[in-house]
DNA sequence: GGAGAAGGTAAGCGCATACTTACAAAGCCA
DNA sequence: TGGCTTTGTAAGTATGCGCTTACCTTCTCC
């Protein structure tokens, strides 16, 4: 009698080498003989586990975010400050440990729609949206800009510190209380409050 | 005799072909076939005025980020906000003309160094850090970040919008003004001033 | 020990790719 | 007219790709 099968070593090797492949080469570029190679096991193998390329290739991308990514993210009841250092954590830790992947997969994902979009980073976003919303809700952010805005604002130079700044020779180190400033204070002169 | 060569539209519309198809289909997507035939040419055509595919997508490259975009850029002695709107403008403006191109031809950029970083996009970047170094300097911006910083988290938001957006199915349309009031004041709730 | 599962090696098929060669047609300028 | 340049078409080469077939080995579990 066979278990549900305890998830075999080589299938979990496959995935991450053409997980890491697309990253590096693109769709095309991620052979199939250098998934292999890297994984260290025969081609023959690789299409024993999965039909086609492009079945292995969907399967990778749902490996996003990554285990543990998600319960790192703040709830809708974590307080301000304390939600906004645990999403700095998670994604900045996301991205240094993957090593900046997250850009280009994300790059591939758009060449290729009919790979699907991967559900744990789709649930990843609905979360960060619930806590700022929340946030909003409870007067602890500006209301007048929508949710998906807020979590642009401060997800979104984390993310484009790797992607341009590999690109375009800006590398910043991350110093995460600053950052948080800037988000919450702005970026006026010292001694200004509100606008005009 | 010959004059310079007035730029042969041939080669331009190879050119322009390569790297839209480069943003579509990535490197090895893009193959020389059907750049041929979008730029309405033969493919032995393409082999005559590029020796090889790398020189085409290099030289293809090196067209970014277009005509025009340096120049709407702010110099160093445009007031703040007026500056930001010019970069704003400039810049989504950009991103909306070339329908997202940028983000995935940036991420090609990531996967082929040896294409070398186009010059526009480096002069693009000097001429933003220098401006916000400025305004940092008269006092009009905080001093406490580095400057690349302050470019980020101006620029991230815009860029990660349509990468994550097309990515996760985040749609948000932009609205320039509250826009710069985020980036200005920052998001802490409507009553609340500095932060402890 | 014997069956079945999981892996390896060797070889190959059909196709698309980057790139080439040979030759002909059209336009421009002397 | 005649050379020069630019483009086209037709055909082909060598390579690498996704994917398959056939056969052998190793391990586990009864």
């Amino acid at each position: 009698m066979r278990l549900p099968s305890p998830p075999a070593p080589v299938r979990a090797r496959l995935l991450h080498a053409a997980l890491e492949l697309l990253a590096e080469r693109g769709y095309r570029g991620a052979t199939t003989r250098e998934i292999a190679r890297r994984a260290g096991v025969s081609e023959v193998t690789l299409f024993r586990h999965f039909r086609r390329k492009e079945d292995l290739m969907r399967e990778a991308l749902a490996l996003l975010p990554g285990p543990g990514f998600l319960e790192g993210l703040p709830g809708p009841e974590t307080p301000l400050e304390e939600g906004l250092r645990a999403v700095l954590s998670a994604y900045s830790g996301l991205l240094e440990r993957q090593r900046a992947l997250l850009p280009k997969l994300l790059a591939e994902l758009l060449r290729h729609p009919n790979l699907g979009a991967p559900p744990g980073l789709l649930a990843a976003k609905e979360r960060l949206v619930a806590f700022f919303r929340a946030k909003q809700e409870e007067g602890a952010l500006r209301p007048d800009e929508p949710p998906e805005e807020l979590v642009l604002a401060f997800v979104g130079p984390l993310f484009a510190r790797f992607l341009l700044g590999q690109a375009l020779g800006l590398s910043l180190p991350l110093d995460p209380e600053a950052y948080l400033g800037g988000y919450l204070e702005g970026r006026y002169g010292p001694r200004r409050g509100a606008h005009a």
